[in-house]
DNA sequence: CGTCATTGCTATGAAAAGTGTAGCGCCCAT
DNA sequence: ATGGGCGCTACACTTTTCATAGCAATGACG
């Protein structure tokens, strides 16, 4: 575990530039991060291993990714884990995404067995 | 390279549901994948190596990628990869992350050296 | 006090995924 | 036929992830 978070303002893993976009995308590469966030939408804080449960991340990796989230300022930890405002905002701005992945799962055939 | 690409309505990594947010989820996940999208945001298709030189991506995960981006219906191979309409879509429904990741970028203190 | 449950989290060893480079076979233009 | 680009594979190596075990701390109960 040795890759560092991704912060906008610096280079990023697969992108030298910095730019915000090229932060966040690498962030959200990192496995489990977008499901943390998603199990976290609730408004009471979670444990860690009621997060770890419900994201269905062993705890070595879900530490790894508290750790990423805190760097970035989306996760805090107060009587358990909980969002940011920051982090509020971007679970709202994913909101978009949850409404496409519907409609993704009635366009994909179901490709059964 | 052997897990399988996720698709809505049956189980993906991390959750044994399949509903589709969990597919999404999955999907996004996978480093390189949203940035393939982002990369494929302009109208005309790329081919193999201006793909992978511009999401600074190496072959074989690039590959990998593709594949799973087609299995997910989100791309095509014709005169180079383009999205699908779906995956146009995707993007769209991308777009909030744009504005959130400049929001995040003047929040978050510069953290430099 | 002891003990029991639960907490956050670390350790470990193995498996899986990703990386970087080289290069193949193909096609087309010269 | 030589040179260039193409999509893509092969290789050997590093990094990440996984699953499980388990530890030190805390708090309740008796």
């Amino acid at each position: 575990m040795k890759s560092v978070a991704p912060i906008p303002g610096r280079p990023v893993r697969g992108s030298s530039t910095g730019r915000p976009i090229m932060a966040a995308l690498d962030l959200f590469g990192r496995r489990g991060l977008l499901r943390i966030l998603w199990e976290l939408r609730g408004e009471a804080p979670l444990t860690f291993r009621a997060l770890a449960s419900a994201a269905e991340l062993p705890p070595g990796t879900l530490n790894v990714r508290l750790k990423e989230l805190k760097a970035a300022g989306l996760l805090v930890t107060e009587a358990g884990y909980g969002l940011t405002p920051m982090g509020r905002d971007l679970l709202a701005a994913l909101e978009p995404l949850v409404l496409w992945s519907e409609a993704w799962a009635k366009a994909v055939p179901p490709a059964d067995a």
